[in-house]
DNA sequence: TTTGCACAATTGTTTAAACAACTATTAATT
DNA sequence: AATTAATAGTTGTTTAAACAATTGTGCAAA
């Protein structure tokens, strides 16, 4: 029988974990100038890795609904971050391209996300990170 | 260096895991016709452990905010699970206790949350477990 | 061809969460 | 005793997220 009440698990199904990462995320950013919220972050993310995707593809890459991903775009797009360029052959699908601004983010925000996840990461074995994580991968395998 | 995109980590960090967990929740819960979110059961969970405590301890047990604890109270006391019970020493204070409906709830509710947790971690050893937990113990830490 | 189905994205609506500001009560300080 | 500070809880407002329903486009079978 799994004790689940009182520990660690406990804090990842009620989110504190995500909820305090959320709220570390959003100080670090906002104490260095950069406007946005970890949702847009990992928006980037996906982009600054690869470019000119769907908004399906970056609905799938961070597990979130297309109303949610239309949304987090307009922000993006009003930020000037990024635009939407509609596609040739399709014309259903928006291709999200990232602006200079967007592109210029990059560096400043990788170096910021590194520092958090540093300090988040400190103390931890190279043992329990690779174990937490083959745990982490087995969860989210099985909530699907 | 830690690789962070790609990887489990990431998913913890933009909140995949836990909204996940959260929709495995809501469903199941729903589907066994007991209708309170998430949210509701971390705050019951704990005054099944511990019963006439205040909005405050509530707070801190589950990492909330005072308004979103007023809130959550409002909707639990609304379903008839808890009740608002005034401090006879200091007037500021709320003790919440557990209706009979609210008692009568746990047994159903945490066979349930059992059955969601046993399916979750399945195919995650012992060794996984208890060294994922310590890595996650850790990160809590690392955040505060 | 046209009818139906699938897909990409958007809009509408409800519900939750976060931050700030406020009220009421108690404790501390002078 | 009077004033100030601190604590518990609430309310107001903004912002995000989830679900359902809709629009527009492309594809495939009758």
């Amino acid at each position: 029988m799994i004790q689940l009440q009182d520990d660690e698990l406990f804090d990842i199904l009620v989110g504190k974990i995500s909820a305090a990462i959320n709220r570390t995320f959003l100080r670090a950013f906002a104490a260095d100038g950069i406007e946005i919220t970890t949702e847009q972050w990992s928006v980037l993310a996906c982009l600054w890795k690869k470019d000119k995707v769907t908004q399906q593809t970056l609905c799938s890459l961070t597990a979130k609904d297309k109303p949610s991903m239309t949304r987090l775009i307009d922000k993006l797009e009003n930020r000037n971050l990024v635009t939407r360029v509609s596609d040739h052959n399709d014309r259903r699908i928006n291709l999200i391209h990232l602006t200079d601004s967007g592109i210029a983010l990059q560096q400043r925000a990788t170096d910021l996300v590194q520092k958090i996840a540093t300090k988040t990461l400190n103390n931890i074995t190279e043992n329990e990170l690779e174990i937490g994580r083959i745990m982490l991968k087995k969860i989210m395998i099985n909530l699907n």
